[in-house]
DNA sequence: ACCCTTTCGAAACAGGCGTATAATATAACA
DNA sequence: TGTTATATTATACGCCTGTTTCGAAAGGGT
């Protein structure tokens, strides 16, 4: 009975469109009208796929956490449990562009969820993974035998944290950004002095596998290219 | 001529309220309306003493950075170079209520600097200031030989910048907050561990001069006051 | 052929925003 | 006692927001 239309994955672009949208003007610039316009639609078929815009970046949220957590379980299942948790925290830096989008897009969070319960809620969970899944990291490597044993890991998971943190807000935020090899020397640092590694860190560089990821495109040129 | 307003005088006290709506509300919920009712008048007095909601935050932040930069020069002034350092540090950890306030005051500025020319300007060069500062204080300590000397001192400086940034960001966003207990195990941690100081920190806690602050008073109370 | 449902655009609504302007109150000076 | 400059309120304007409404287009089921 509908326009032959793939609903979900229509969806899914407008909620590609929305992380765009917040990557390139932070989360204070999302509007409905302003997603319809990177979708290329109007504000009247947005609504038609998502309610309100809490949902609406609750959701986005969601979209854009789905890649980060594929890249980072394939580092998770590298052999060497020091080279995983330590390529894991080199991910969660803003190396790249992509990166620094995403970032952009998670403090615009930061800010929004002050005074937004949706949001604020959304926030507290991704922080609560975050947290829980470096913990993890470190007590394995722990447990390997690859970092010193009367490390709190608690405190530790808690000062990494912080470190990625920090990095990010000044790298996007302080008109004094750190370059790729710095971000990653300050992090090695970090963990050489502070987890005090059994073993050297290896030097050469492992490369993040470059999935395709369809996500600068316009939603609407796909459509027309198969029109034609 | 005019009724007998001491224009400074209110004009400070139109910024205290614009930096305290900031801290109670975030930066996304500072409006003219919102800092006038707070401050206790309408919208057309705060507009008599200051043009624009862009100099309005500019000038509140420049109110704010006021005390925190007296109480930081107190500091500096320790004879012992070590302590001083480690005292400016914990002066600008989110330890208390207060402090509390004044990062929520400073993250509502990475947010709004993604889209305000202003804002951003100002963000920079309060980085700038802190960062200058923080070098300062970590040279100074290791010219007194209270650090290692081979330590590179401007990384050292950007990551204790990132390191409190995240605390700030990690004790006021992610719903996990840090203690001020752990706030300082964790910037003394990474003191021994990445400065490698020559003598051990002092165990004694060194309490922060409290100075009579105005802050949470509305303007108007104290007019009342008088007149009655 | 007709209906019925989905998709989407266009327009309108109320509310909040920064800002401008006019009117009123008030104190100091002539 | 006016006159005058300032402080303040009240109100209005235009813009943008989230959201709602209405209508047109489109295709499958009967």
């Amino acid at each position: 009975m509908p326009r032959k239309v793939d609903h979900k994955l229509r969806r899914e672009a407008f909620l590609a469109a929305a992380y765009r949208t917040i990557k390139k003007k932070g989360l204070e610039g999302v509007t409905f009208r302003a997603v319809a316009r990177e979708a290329g639609f109007t504000t009247g078929a947005l609504v038609h796929y998502v309610d309100s815009i809490d949902k609406l970046l609750v959701e986005s949220s969601e979209y854009a956490a789905r890649y980060v957590r594929d890249d980072m379980e394939a580092m998770e299942a590298l052999p060497d449990r020091l080279e995983s948790l330590r390529q894991v925290i080199y991910l969660s830096l803003p190396l790249d562009e992509e990166r620094r989008g995403n970032w952009n897009f998670w403090m615009g969070f930061w800010e929004r969820s002050v005074r937004n319960a949706t949001v604020r809620k959304l926030t507290h969970t991704r922080y609560g993974e975050w947290l829980g899944r470096l913990e993890h990291l470190i007590r394995m490597a722990q447990e390997a035998g690859d970092l010193a044993d009367d490390i709190d890991v608690k405190r530790a998971t808690k000062t990494c944290v912080a470190l990625v943190d920090g990095i990010a807000a000044q790298t996007l935020r302080s008109g004094y950004p750190l370059s790729a090899d710095e971000q990653r020397k300050i992090m090695d640092d970090w963990i050489v002095a502070a987890l005090r590694p059994t073993r050297p860190l290896s030097a050469e560089r492992i490369e993040r596998p470059r999935r395709p990821r369809s996500n600068g495109s316009h939603p609407r040129e796909a459509e027309l290219a198969k029109a034609v």
